[in-house]
DNA sequence: CATGAATGAGTCTTCATTCAT
DNA sequence: CATGAATGAAGACTCATTCAT
């Protein structure tokens, strides 16, 4: 764990799993495909993995990871909270980005068939929601934003996502990458009127 | 087909499989246990569909039919826009409510096997996508709301059930299905706030 | 079950697992083999049996009836107790006879993953041992065979075919067929002379 | 093999396959197990040894060479045969004694994916049955004890410690340490009657 | 010599689909 | 039409063996 070998050989596979599952639906893809695609043979992958399930979940774990980092990263920064869900939601949006499939990924999979896993799996979102929560409670507490359920604005900040699927195939079948910033800005600025106090600029 | 004993054994293998799917998940469903849950024989779900992804796509199909429908019928109500919406997200969210589960289904399963299937699959999506957007297109060129890209627009809007297994697992690990209407109001509320023209009530 | 060709098929299913089982060993045999030897699908197989364990404690459960019941049928047919324990030996080194092989299997799995399983199979042996005692613990209260632990005389008694593999091996390499009854008199002999009284015939 | 660090290391091996095998059977065992309870590499395990058959094979070597060498000095004491034949029997089934479970891990694993470890396989178990059948046949030659197949009654001699987890599993469930003399002298008790000459003490 | 990370052949097992009754 | 026994393709996972360090 310790070994700077096997961290980085643990990270192309998690980041080959992220790829396939990706392309492939994680059902669909096997565990060969993402051992080929990793550059490893097949059992190198249940070296540094439990399973199927868990390279799932650790996939989870990384994107949360990274996806609190960025959040506390803009926010530390000192933007606006407007600007600071714009970013959020970019960020999640763009796939260039990381961290912008994750909630996609959850998504394919609410059934774990192993139940600590499961449990792993809530965990991780009660700790990303949570996190995006707390700015939202704060704003609204110093009057800032219209008085609402902080954690379900949260919820639904980090599921926003799941319209580009529907959007994508609704308008274009494949939205242009280039539409991204564009449609982050609509996104967000969708949000943002719907929570701000009537008047704020 | 016409006939009706037909009719009513396919919706009873349709009703099962929303049943069994939703409960356990589609890929952790096995086909016996659809039809087990049919009180038909496990032969005869393959005399009414052509597999188990075609059970699904129906199922797309059955529940979006369902979903314009009850669009069509709060509109023709004429109730306001801003009712309109709280309604609409509220079928969604509502698992009492027809059409509840639709989107977390289709979220569930973004791949398929079948490339007919797959087709299929996006035009009731656009199906469903434009019949909404119709409506905010409209109110937008009417000046009644602010000027964006309604097809987004109507993307996020059916979109918004995403954020509910996010907020069950964050909030309570389970709502109370006592607060669904709740809920439903505040998700609109947002929506609402967020579409409409600034000063408008 | 209760189907006359599902038993029938059941059973072919076994007798192909006793037959392969027996060539090449349960761990080196596979559940194709089997299936490909009973002439039926792999997962036909899984059809009738839990596993490939349960198929080796089905086979124990099913060689083991068979030996008690040709048990009960030579102590009822009046012979002397020496006789019966000949037609016993006999019984279970003649490859021919059915049960030949049933502890030889038992002794090639002592070890079984499925705890149920082992459970199964130990009361099996309960069985087959009791049965076995209890006419000898009966000559023995009647002053018939010398005293001793009837229980391990039993035992005893039921494990003498493990040396047969040892003799085919130390003599010829392979037995020939044709002298399994000498070695079955031999040996039923020595065991006879070991529990007898003193001066009996 | 000369050096004497690798002849200690050598025998950690063998003695630590001992143990595995004997607790949770060959095939259950892993070789990582084995290596795990000598305290030495998985990789070292094959300095020492072709594989895990030959492990197996090596383990049946020694364990045969110490029943051989036990046996020698027993006859070299010049003790009776029944003592003998006493001593032998115990030496197999008290687990505390060297030898203990050759011939029930031989059982074990009746076929051997490799065809000269099976000969030689074989060869050790003639070896060993051949060992005890010469006095017997002495002393059947001698008069002292009844004629009979003296290959036979070596095999049986050798073959009685398979009756102990049978008599386990029927009387206790488990038989009691301190059990191993008494049931060592009935079952050699059984053995001498058996064998010896009409009259004979 | 010693090691243990890497490998992939080999198995069991599941389950969507077919088809004889 | 209805059924469910039969099937085998497909895939997760294990572990004996190798080899670079």
């Amino acid at each position: 764990m310790r070994d700077p070998v096997s961290r980085i050989k643990r990270q192309r596979i998690l980041d080959a799993a992220m790829h396939v599952f990706s392309e492939r639906g994680f059902h669909h893809a096997t565990v060969s495909e993402v051992a080929r695609a990793a550059h490893v043979g097949k059992g190198t992958v249940y070296l540094y993995f439990a399973g199927k399930e868990d390279l799932l979940v650790s996939l989870f774990d990384e994107l949360a990871d990274r996806l609190v980092w960025v959040f506390d990263r803009i926010l530390v920064e000192g933007e606006s909270l407007d600007e600071a869900i714009r970013r959020l939601v970019s960020e999640q949006i763009d796939d260039g980005q990381p961290g912008a499939q994750v909630f996609r990924l959850m998504a394919q999979q609410p059934f774990l068939a192993n139940l600590t896993l499961q449990r792993e799996k809530h965990a991780l979102v009660r700790r990303i929601v949570e996190r995006v929560a707390v700015p939202i409670r704060d704003a609204i507490a110093h009057g800032f934003l219209r008085s609402c359920d902080a954690t379900l604005c949260a919820s639904v900040l980090l599921a926003l996502p799941a319209a580009i699927p529907l959007y994508e195939v609704a308008a274009t079948e494949r939205m242009f990458p280039s539409e991204a910033p564009r449609v982050a800005t609509e996104l967000s600025g969708l949000l943002w009127n719907g929570l701000k106090k009537e008047g704020s600029p």
